[in-house]
RNA sequence: GGCCCCGUCGUCUAGUGGCCUAGGACGCCGCCCUCUCAAGGCGGUAGCGCCGGUUCGAAUCCGGUCGGGGCUACCA
């Protein structure tokens, strides 16, 4: 038997991935590679009116946009192919054949209501009583003469079941609380409870990581994996368990996109969101790398994660602390590099076209510089740089900061741009800068805030930008002096 | 209700009996820098749930209590 570290990632495709998954995906992933073991992707999609294509779709291509890589899975296949659930149908049946041939499990045909009424009756807590464990020929003839149609369940061993989370340490549940539970249902449907047990002893994991809700369902596991065993239906050895803390929503509620889009991996990839930030902040949810650091890579996660490092208390998501790592690893980002993440960003604005022109292309690498610093999300990209890539015919300023820099007041600071800005010889930041300085604030007298805020508005529309200076420089002469009067017309105008 | 898990600044955490008058980060507040917005620099705010016990000594160990969460399906 070898030890060699298997773990796997078990998503059903039901809906988005969210930062809850995302964050257990991780642990795993950071797991097994610092173990030189194998991490699983696996699709749990029994339950065919939840699953969907789409989301099948998705969730293998977030996983490749974040980076985490599965040695076992669809598209890339393993030795225990296929990893979709859907597609195991016949292996479930099989072992649910000999789970039952073996005796580990039994058929009972007992519905919810009776099972409910009897625990109620006899005064005890809601769970199954073991009513059909042994169930005579005579009486299983009767109920099937009634139309009735078995579920098979799981025949728990009557003693306690103790276990060493690895995360938790040592976990005991005792029998009466862990009733015979139900692995296929009366239509023949395999469900959760026999499935994901089933698949991970055949994939041969080793160490299954997941979210504590499963905590009390580990007994159950734990049960089946030696009804396997008992029945020759599987020689494999029970897993470890660790049960990962929750990821929880802002106060103590639920992780829930509707107080807080954040948790929506689309949401985050949408808004520009960076990978390796999403990563760095969910690794910092329950684990920590020590030594006071919380900023590193996910293989520099991936060389420092132990299970000791793990916390076993609940974490609450904070999109706070995830705009700032994401600022942060913006501006890390080499110039190039950067630019090449704006872009999609700038196309889907419509401010740049795909491919980009020439010009627009040595705009971006120009103007990417200058804004890099400046934003939170890639997204914000749009708006700072937007003014510098539009044609002129689309550009517009925006009717508040028009209200604010354009006044009256505006008239002469534009005029006498205009005037020192066309008499200008080299049109470079420095001079621009100069020159400006020089007509607005000795010759006219305003203060620099006040002799650079029409000029602002009126050359990037907007209250925020990039650095006046480069901007200009930037926009070119020509483009700049036609915005330049374009707005000292309108404040002319409204003047009048 | 029963069973299980958890409890250090608002939030994420460091802390494994003396290095803790509890460290870092985000947030927030103030100041500096400054053409806007950022970035950056400096400073500040704020915490061991509670009660007992063990010990020369407890955030750290034990018990209890209170609080939060999960599970208790023919969902996953």
């Amino acid at each position: 038997m070898s030890d060699a570290v298997r773990v796997r990632f078990p998503p059903s495709p039901s809906g988005d991935l969210h930062v809850g998954n995302i964050r257990s995906a991780l642990f795993n992933w950071a797991f097994a590679r610092h173990a030189g073991g194998t991490f699983i992707l696996r699709i749990e999609d029994t339950d065919r009116a939840r699953s969907t294509e789409e989301s099948y779709r998705g969730i293998l291509a977030d996983l490749r946009w974040l980076g985490l890589d599965w040695d076992e899975g669809p598209e890339v296949g393993g030795p225990h192919a296929p990893y979709r659930q859907s597609e195991r149908g016949e292996i479930y049946a099989d072992i649910a054949r000999r789970l039952h041939e073996g005796g580990a499990a039994y058929h009972c045909y007992c519905t919810p209501a009776e099972v409910e009424a009897r625990a109620k009756a006899a005064g005890r807590p809601a769970g199954y009583d073991g009513h059909c464990r042994s169930l005579t020929a005579e009486q299983v003839a009767a109920y099937q003469a009634e139309g009735r149609r078995p579920v098979l369940r799981l025949r728990m061993p009557g003693r306690p079941i103790v276990f060493d989370d690895l995360i938790r340490g040592e976990v005991r549940f005792e029998p009466e609380h862990v009733p015979d539970y139900v692995l296929v249902r009366a239509d023949g449907f395999p469900l959760y409870p026999l499935v994901n047990p089933v698949d991970d002893a055949l994939m041969g994991v080793t160490h299954v990581l997941r979210g504590e809700d499963l905590l009390s369902s580990t007994p159950r596991q734990i049960a089946l994996y030696e009804a396997l065993r008992a029945v020759g239906a599987s020689t494999a050895d029970t897993p470890r368990f660790g049960h990962l803390p929750f990821v929880m929503g802002e106060g103590n509620t639920k992780l829930s996109k509707r107080n807080t889009p954040e948790v929506s991996l689309a949401y985050c990839r949408d808004s520009g969101i960076l990978p390796e930030a999403l990563l760095n902040y969910l690794a910092l949810l329950g684990w920590s790398i020590g030594d006071d650091r919380e900023l590193f890579t996910v293989d520099e996660m991936a060389a420092a994660f132990t299970l000791e490092r793990v916390s076993r208390n609940p974490a609450r998501f904070d999109p706070k602390k995830l705009l700032a790592i994401n600022g942060i690893k913006i501006r890390e980002l080499a110039p190039d590099e950067f630019n090449r993440r704006i872009l999609p960003f700038l196309q889907a604005a419509g401010a740049v076209s795909d491919p980009p022109t020439v010009e627009q292309a040595a705009l971006i690498r120009a103007g990417g510089p200058l804004v890099q610093e400046r934003i939170t999300t890639l997204v914000e990209a749009v708006d700072l740089l937007g003014f510098l890539l539009v044609d002129d015919a689309a550009f517009t300023v925006d009717p508040a900061a028009a209200d604010r820099q354009l006044g009256p007041d505006a008239e002469p600071v534009l005029a006498a741009a205009v005037a020192a800005l066309q008499a200008l010889p080299e049109w470079t930041a420095g001079d621009l800068e100069t020159a400006l300085r020089a007509a607005l604030i000795d010759r006219l007298g305003r203060k620099p805030k006040q002799a650079f805020g029409p000029i602002r508005v009126a050359v990037t529309g907007r209250t925020v930008s990039p650095p006046l200076f480069e901007s200009l420089e930037l926009l070119g002469r020509d483009r700049s002096l036609r915005r330049l009067t374009a707005a000292l017309d309108r404040t002319t105008a409204a003047a009048q």
